[in-house]
DNA sequence: CGCGCTTTTGAATTATTTCAATCGGCGTGG
DNA sequence: CCACGCCGATTGAAATAATTCAAAAGCGCG
């Protein structure tokens, strides 16, 4: 079943090559494996020619043929899928070299999204099985990839099923957003790109008590918002605590599925 | 981290090779993919013994090194993680056929333990790694399994997230547990192998919620309980209806981890 | 500087949890 | 064979959390 809402056209192709690498701030450790896969992965799209997506725009469609992979140059993507009437629900978001579509077989799951302005690159998913096939590194990478990918799956639904629910979840949500490769405004501020309803919808509540959740942290000073898209990080090691009692925390919730 | 509660030894090594087949009642449709997947894989555990292991005993522990990939011959074994003081999320069901640690690269991400009694088969991650390596359909079946296991977690994420949550969640837990190769105990009568807690754990619920919802339903005259571990379907129609407005479910709902 | 849109805040309602008590099956021992 | 006690499940009532509907506030963009 394909449905595409009019107002979501395809991705424009572009040619704008002036990348500005202002990742000033990515804390994240970043494990062997994602390291491994990441550099051998990557190297199938730097001969593709990065596409500028407007924010907004879609990149491709739940139910579509999934004929090609995506990865994230620059900018913000998320995934979502319609569940129910009129309601959606976020299963991710992805950064700057993150890879979309890497475990799908036929059709794609979800309908991604420009959060912000993006540059894409893209090749086909028979180019990209070819090439895995035809390589003796890149089976492993890829593996290694869809491994992590399952493995994210698996601590977002931990995540999903806290029972102190909002202030655990969002205090989850902004950690986990601290270790992608999102760039930073500036020294100690959080940059959130996507807004209070994408991330109400990619927590299972709803956009008020999103607002309210973060007003209540705000209150207790852990963190602070400045502007719409800026969070101040007062206290982060509350913050950590908050988010699920940290124990296991650091190992286990910051898998990502990056191939930078 | 390994913590081995003193209550649960390892697996208990056994021989008991009379197996019952009633798989009475299997309504799944199965994919392509998931078919060729799961034949070939299969064929790498068929050498191995089988191993008995109690109702309530750990398969592995969250945390120890991944040395074993297992698959289930009979019986059922959750799969939990610990969050935070107390809780647990149990993060799958798994049934005869299904196969535990095809997605794990170091160390178990989850406890696996029998909810009832179960054979399983263990083959080393070393050597499974090779086989893979050495034969050329069993990497393509390999990654297929991969992405059906990631697809699965999506949908799981999906389905934690709904908002009317108690009952679309608990009718979509039932329906999907209809379309598990689940000994049924006659027919039309759901088997529900594991406990309230374990439910109410799954869904991320207490088990009150479970067992009032369950009550509501057979108010209804939906679903009707029959003793504590059997479900009557009275109208699936209207559980299928509830577990979440039914358009995109069949196709998308019923992938599996199923290697048979 | 205005307007439109997202976000925040408020108040009432509904859903869910929590704590506590009761039920009901099942196995053991008298 | 029956009584007892145990354990999982159910039910009830009060407290809490989250949603809904509605209104006000604030940011950002032209």
């Amino acid at each position: 079943m394909t449905q595409r809402p009019s107002t979501a056209p395809t991705a424009t192709r572009g040619h704008d090559d002036a990348m500005q690498n202002n990742h000033a701030f990515d804390n994240a450790e970043k494990t062997l494996e994602g390291l491994h896969a990441g550099q051998s992965l990557s190297s199938l799209f730097v001969s593709s020619t990065a596409e500028v997506v407007a924010a907004g725009k879609a990149i491709c469609w739940e139910g579509d043929k999934a004929n090609h992979l995506f990865q994230v140059e620059e900018g913000v993507v998320r995934l979502h899928r319609i569940i129910g009437e009129g309601r959606r629900v976020i299963t991710a978001f992805h950064f700057a070299g993150d890879l979309i579509g890497a475990s799908l077989q036929n059709d794609f799951l979800v309908t991604a999204e420009a959060v912000t302005e993006c540059k894409i690159r893209r090749i086909s998913r028979k180019s990209f099985h070819e090439e895995v096939a035809r390589s003796n590194a890149l089976g492993p990478a890829y593996i290694s990839l869809l491994c992590q990918e399952a493995a994210a799956a698996h601590e977002q639904m931990g995540a999903a099923c806290r029972r102190r629910m909002r202030e655990e979840r969002l205090c989850s949500f902004i950690v986990k957003l601290r270790s992608r490769r999102n760039p930073q405004p500036r020294q100690g501020l959080l940059r959130v790109p996507m807004n209070r309803q994408d991330i109400a919808d990619h927590l299972g509540l709803t956009i008020e008590t999103v607002s309210r959740t973060i007003t209540k942290l705000a209150a207790r000073n852990i963190v602070v918002p400045e502007g719409r898209h800026d969070l101040r990080i007062v206290n982060l090691a509350r913050l950590v605590q908050l988010s699920g009692d940290a124990d296991d925390f650091s190992e286990n919730s910051c898998h990502r599925v990056n191939l930078h």
